[in-house]
RNA sequence: GCGGGUGUGGCGAAAUUGGCAUACGCAUAAGAUUUAGGAUCUUACGCUGAGAGGCGUGCAGGUUCGACCCCUGUCACCCGCACCA
């Protein structure tokens, strides 16, 4: 048979289609798999070929769990609203619901072209109507457990899209959409409280088997610290709170540093004497952007505050009080207390304001830079003479709590989630500014609040929602007092649909709620979840968070949804770089499709390299592909009615529990190999007989289907190969009748020797002493230790 | 600065976790076949050496009968986070 991919990529795909045979049904008597991939979002160029290597690896552990006999859930779908379809709307005038359509369309026939085995009667589109229904009704379950709220504070702007970015939408100061710089902003914000579910976020990660680098990686976004909350007293009546990490060092504080944004400085303006100066110093620092605040000011800044000053709490001292922007008002309470003999950033500040510093850690030198590390304490009353860090700080804590000066707190780097943007290709939040009421939520029946169409998705000049001109959709009633009253003009971010889809997934028609508790019981948690290291701390945290809430509620069955998570390498251009559009290195799967097959496509993703490794594109490495395919189906030529010899027979055992094995540690290139090296010995011999082709053509179907397929039905198997039992090797079988032996005298390698597997040790060390090569160097020399690793090697240590 | 990772032929990469380094594939060379090109098949392919052998996993040491693997130091590159108190 000739491998000829433009007839069977087709044909087959069309018979699996007609068969409906990887359309998952609930069938609680078969165990189940829900693998999941991470929906794409369908943008205008298409897809490329990393997407299919981020789908190809589940896809494979996907076809081998139908052949093991598991009912499969391998849904796929679109995660649709988002700014690149808005600004291609913007650019060309075609209304977003076309973009996002023409986009999907273009999407489904290239992941069809691949064959990939997706349940496509499942597919969700975060865009439709039935779908963001139900995002803005978790939405509404969020406000009503007190999970949203507007707050006015500093926010991360994109200048260049005009809106209001979270967090993590900003990670590098640079917005995730457009890389531009970020700028900070006063706004009023609507914010999810997702810092609530900090610690749980951080606790779920325990009973969940994440790759080490994804756990750590939220790990350090959570960003967890315990320490200590203190009050220190003011020249006024009033007091300035602190959190810290190190309350051993309290009497080592000679000074106090504020944040720019810090309050207290407008509450007592009156008694501040250089208003002027600190005016001057805020507006500086707020000129300055995110990068120049933390990467290039090495240097530490600061004006001291005149007329108002501290006093230390456990020292009794008047200390001085700085505004200086190295400390922010976004993390803890916006003021530290400042031990410079301890601390380099309030060393360097100390040096450069003069200001005392007083060694409470002996240990280091610190008249030439902080001292870090652990000591003995000194100059420190009650703590004199504890010499480790832990001890201190309990001592400290329990005399803080003690006097009331301070207690045992906990801080978080995650903040809340800025949840509002200024743009049209959303889902509505469906909240009513009431003039009588106030804020009102639509009331659930009248979900889902639809996005009504505009003619001009350009943003307001005033970072005002595209919406805010439609004057049919702003001007509502209220739904509690009947008031004349306005809509949230703001969308949601395009997270929000992202966070819940995979429990759609599970019953993606249902109309009465997001989804039935029947199909959630019997297909969570998602047992697998490939995707991107790029939303590790984006998608990732975002939707453990709305499950988790959803769980709170008794709504999901799981506290976690994912049960494990992997993620893939970057396949980057032939130049070594990232693939871009902008540097016109990218790869269109269709091209490749076309020219050699789905099947060559698929084999070789999965063989360039390791699969979490980033590996460059090299159009004639897939050759090689392309030929072990060619030579898989000319392998039908060799089918003749006598059976392998035995040592094939143990290759195709050894085979067998290889693929299988690597499969589900993904890794796909040594499986792929491992076939390899099949082939090429089943062609040295010359012939195999039609079940061992069988088995073959069985290991190869999760990676190769459309040929597997064509082999399967020329052999005159029923039913497709795609759903044909997976083969078992047997243990036993999987071992050579010889073992062939390396020699050694002294660690250097001087020969081998083939032995029986069954010979004792002492007849394979009278062998190996006998192999030509080894017996000059024994010659003449005493051995005074054997050496003996089974199957393995032999060594003799010589003297 | 902190955290994580990587470093192996001309190239993509393997190595059962301390046991024959370079599997598998690409590229290259020679030969066979072919009118020719292509495709296919065979053989060779770390460096050095006529050979026996010697040397080889970023670099320098160490442990061990034996090290890509463990330890100490060091260099380079990549990815996160970043004045987090």
């Amino acid at each position: 048979m000739k491998y000829e991919h433009r007839l069977i990529d087709k044909k087959w795909q069309d018979k699996w289609e007609e068969a409906k045979l990887f359309e998952a049904k609930a069938d609680t008597s078969k165990k189940k798999f829900y693998s999941l991939v991470e929906f794409p979002y369908p943008s205008g160029s298409g897809m490329h070929v990393g997407h299919i290597k981020a789908y190809s690896g589940l896809e494979v552990v996907s076809r081998k769990r139908r052949m093991e006999g598991y009912n499969v859930l391998f849904p796929i779908g679109f995660d649709a609203y988002g700014l690149p379809t808005e600004n291609t709307a913007i650019k060309t005038g075609v209304h977003p619901r076309q973009v996002t359509d023409n986009n999907i369309k273009k999407f489904t026939s290239q992941l069809k072209r691949v064959g990939f085995s997706f349940d496509w009667s499942r597919v969700v589109d975060t865009t439709e109507e039935e779908y963001y229904k139900w995002t803005q009704w978790i939405f509404l379950k969020m406000y009503e457990n007190g999970l949203v709220f507007r707050d006015k504070t500093l926010v991360n702007y994109c200048p260049s899209c005009k809106v209001v970015l979270s967090n993590e939408d900003s990670q590098g100061g640079k917005c995730d959409i457009c890389h531009s710089e970020i700028v900070q902003k006063t706004k009023e914000v609507w914010y999810l409280r997702i810092t609530e579910y900090a610690d749980k976020l951080l606790q779920g990660l325990e009973g969940v088997d994440y790759l080490p680098n994804v756990r750590l990686q939220q790990e350090n976004w959570i960003g967890k610290s315990t320490g200590a909350f203190v009050n220190f007293k003011l020249n006024v009546d009033d007091s300035l709170r602190i959190y810290t990490t190190r309350p051993d060092t309290l009497y080592g504080v000679t000074f106090m540093v504020i944040a720019p944004e810090h309050p207290i400085i407008e509450k007592y303006r009156d008694v501040i004497t250089n208003t002027e100066a600190l005016d001057a110093y805020k507006a500086e620092c707020a000129k300055k952007s995110e990068f120049e605040r933390t990467q290039l000011v090495k240097e530490k800044t600061g004006v001291r505050i005149e007329g108002l000053s501290a006093i230390n709490p456990i020292t009794e001292k008047e200390i001085p009080i700085y505004v200086a922007d190295y400390v922010m008002m976004g993390y803890g309470t916006g003021a530290i207390m400042a031990v410079p003999a301890h601390d380099s950033r309030d060393y360097d500040f100390a040096k450069k304001f003069g200001i005392d510093i007083i060694e409470v850690i002996k240990g280091g030198d610190i008249s030439v830079e902080a001292y870090t590390g652990d000591g003995e304490m000194v100059n420190s009353g009650v703590l004199n003479g504890i010499t480790n860090k832990k001890d201190a700080i309990d001592k400290i804590l329990e005399f803080l709590t003690e006097k009331g000066i301070g207690e045992k707190g906990v801080q978080f780097k995650m903040k809340d989630w800025a949840f509002n943007r200024q743009r049209y290709w959303g889902e509505p939040i469906p909240i009513v500014h009431c003039p009588e009421c106030g804020i009102v939520p639509v009331p659930y029946e009248e979900l889902p609040l639809r996005l009504p169409p505009v003619d001009n998705f350009q943003p307001g000049s005033d970072g005002e929602s595209p919406l805010a001109k439609i004057e049919s959709f702003v001007n509502c009633k209220c739904p509690k007092c009947g008031a004349a009253a306005k809509r949230e003009t703001d969308t949601m971010p395009q997270w929000a649909g992202s966070s819940w889809y995979f429990l759609r997934y599970t019953d993606p028609k249902n109309p009465d709620c997001f989804a039935s508790k029947e199909a959630m019981n019997y297909w969570l948690p998602v047992d697998w979840y490939n995707g991107g290291m790029e939303h590790v701390t984006r998608h990732m945290i975002y939707s453990r968070f709305w499950h988790k809430f959803l769980y709170d509620l008794d709504l999901v069955p799981t506290s976690e949804p994912y049960a494990k998570r992997t993620a893939q390498g970057l396949i980057l251009g032939s130049d070594g770089e990232k693939m871009s559009k902008s540097r016109g290195n990218v790869v269109d799967p269709n091209t490749v499709v076309d020219e050699s097959g789905a099947d060559t496509l698929r084999l070789y993703v999965l063989f360039m390299g390791d699969y979490e490794q980033a590996a460059p594109w090299n159009e004639s490495s897939m050759k090689g592909c392309r030929r072990f395919l060619d030579r898989t189906a000319a392998l039908t030529e060799l089918v003749k009615g006598e059976g392998v010899t035995p040592e094939l027979e143990t290759l195709i055992h050894k085979t067998i529990k290889k693929v299988t094995e690597d499969i589900e540690a993904m890794k796909f290139n040594t499986a792929i190999a491992q076939m390899m090296i099949l082939i090429n010995a089943i062609y040295d011999h010359g012939s195999l007989t039609k079940d061992e082709l069988g088995i073959f053509v069985r290991l190869l179907s999760p990676f190769a289907p459309h040929i597997c397929e064509e082999i399967w039905e020329a052999l005159g198997n029923g039913g497709f190969c795609s759903v044909a039992e997976w083969p078992q090797y047997d243990e036993a079988k999987t071992v050579d009748s010889t073992v062939e032996y390396a020699v050694q005298v002294l660690g250097k390698l001087r020969g081998t020797v083939i032995v029986n597997a069954n010979d004792d040790k002492d007849t394979v060390l009278s062998k190996a002493k006998a192999v030509d090569k080894v017996v000059p160097f024994l010659e003449g020399k005493t051995i005074i230790k054997e050496i003996f690793v089974p199957n393995k090697l032999v060594n003799f240590v010589v003297k």
